[in-house]
DNA sequence: GACAGTTTGGCAAACGTTTGCCAAGATCGT
DNA sequence: ACGATCTTGGCAAACGTTTGCCAAACTGTC
């Protein structure tokens, strides 16, 4: 209903100037005696006040958006990293503009540009690549948060779990179990976090005795995890040592795998364990198969944006990393 | 690099008057002769000029921001849905700012008038809830469109399928195969499009010769359609007359019906036919016991961004019904 | 009763645009 | 050579804010 009230409607109604009701409107009560702000309070309800986001940004020069540049939507993974922050920008009187690069470079320096046009506030970086205007963007000291992988040129805030850590825990699930031929399957063109996981499964592997030509590896390339899975899953169930026990970097690669092995007729978890990180709610769903280092993607929002307002008042935000539940 | 490069900053370089400026930037070349055309093209090169979405904003009263409103993204439909608009969007020169309601009407309401304060160019509402900013703002005209579900206050432009006929499809299907025991899995809080669904698959087996009460009916609480097809599938198994077919509305519901049939012992598809209407493309990899009615989520976005540019135009767009295929 | 200090509130500029209007200068017809 | 018309470009107002600065009008003090 209010369509066209800003605060001239207002100081025009409570008989003020346009500045007192600004400063009423921003808290300085003081500015005002009592019985003047108690009219302009008055005025601002009668006529449904709300401020003008634009003329403030404009004003001010930032605005009320936060920009979330994400790889990939398609990810339940990601998906739930948006809703969640999307919650807590809101709860904080943000409001978020949502960018796909779809993990091209182009995109993403396109739509960092077109962010910082629009003068937004900070920066939520899922699964950056490196590009030149996130390179400059990082340089001039503008808020960033990034989120599961780290920033591809220097680096700078970070939200996520400690991926070499989990790599290890899944490592020792594997050894503990007595299980012999451990694989791994990545991407080939690989994040700081699918690097740290490979890295620190490998690492405690040797640790606990392997040989590092006895550990099977697989990449696939692409971009689709589900594809990657599916297509090292043919790798490594053709070739002539089977794995008993594979470490997948993610869901989706576990899903792509899982369907080569049911297409070999082989039994998931009987003939092999598998074991993904991310860990989902939907696995319990459609794949109980699967066993997984559990992510709390659900209060990566909160933390993203509790990391912004830290930088926002000016604090040091280095990194969080979070619990993950290996369920 | 660009900092703080303005109209004024061009003009200057160029030696012309901001106006000037602002008429070539917006296409206007016959205000200017080709020399000072020149002049100021190469001055807009030279400082790296970009226009201010937010000057621009406030000046004509409309952002280039458009608001998708979705009710939750954790359901991959709508995270296909909201990355291909996305995707739409940003190739027509706006940006999508991203509401997640949670289906929550109060949520929905904050978020609108949050979105018209931001005087934002238009609205997807996607899933959309009955809400009073909703019907305030489709009556004021607002330029929207809504997908998956009708506008639950009044009508306006619509991006879908044909719900009732793929109800009616998925009838035919069991009927052909000669199944004699059909049900039906549906939310209790019916949106439109489950309604029509619903009432497309029963009319059709009606008219294929069931009686009323021969099909079996089951709804479950709450908002969780995984939860409310496991709960709904306690019903189903549990009771006397085990269907042999069951239409359920959305792939999740599907996931949540088929983990109960697992729990109880029965073989998806062999003791009954499993037929789900989204069928996004993850089925493929984790759910391929599940045969769907496959809805183009990936094209929805091309959709209703034609749409809103039509309803910009001040061209009529009544609703759009896109083709499903049964694979 | 004069002076300083404090309240209270308004004026006006600024942020980056867009656009109606006006004014020179150029072009043309007669 | 003179008015009519067209071309080219600038001035200034406006969109909704915020904020530095100034000016009344109080309050209190000696």
């Amino acid at each position: 209903m209010p369509e066209d009230v800003s605060l001239a409607t207002v100081a025009a109604r409570a008989g003020v100037s346009v500045s007192t009701v600004s400063r009423i409107v921003n808290g300085e009560m003081r500015r005002a005696s009592p019985a003047t702000v108690a009219r302009v309070l008055d005025a601002i309800e009668a006529v449904g006040y709300r401020p003008n986001p634009v003329g403030r940004a404009l004003k001010s020069g930032q605005s009320q958006l936060v920009a979330m540049i994400a790889a990939n939507l398609d990810n339940p993974a990601m998906a739930t990293i948006a809703s969640s922050t999307e919650a807590a920008l809101r709860e904080a009187g943000y409001v978020m503009v949502l960018c796909d690069t779809h993990d091209r470079p182009e995109l993403q320096d396109e739509y960092l540009y077109a962010m910082r046009a629009q003068m937004v506030r900070g920066y939520v970086l899922v699964a950056a690549v490196a590009s030149p205007a996130l390179s400059e963007l990082s340089a001039s000291g503008a808020p960033m948060v990034f989120v599961t992988r780290r920033n591809p040129s220097g680096n700078g805030p970070f939200v996520g779990i400690d991926d070499s850590a989990a790599g290890a825990a899944v490592a020792d699930h594997f050894a503990d179990l007595g299980r012999r031929a451990p694989a791994v399957v990545f991407p080939r063109l690989g994040s700081s976090a699918s690097r740290d996981r490979v890295s620190g499964f490998l690492a405690r592997l040797r640790e606990r005795g392997w040989s590092d030509d006895a550990i099977i590896r697989a990449d696939g390339e692409g971009r689709s995890h589900l594809q990657i899975g599916y297509d090292a899953g043919a790798r490594i169930f053709g070739g002539r040592d089977r794995p008993d026990a594979i470490l997948c970097v993610s869901d989706q690669i576990a899903y792509g795998v899982n369907r080569r092995a049911l297409e070999r007729g082989l039994k998931i978890p009987g003939d092999c364990e598998l074991v993904s990180i991310d860990g989902t709610p939907l696995n319990q769903w459609v794949a109980p198969w699967l066993k997984s280092i559990e992510i709390p993607y659900a209060i990566y929002g909160a933390e993203i944006v509790a990391g912004l307002q830290l930088i926002w008042r000016g604090e040091a935000f280095g990194e969080r990393l979070l619990p993950y539940k290996f369920g």
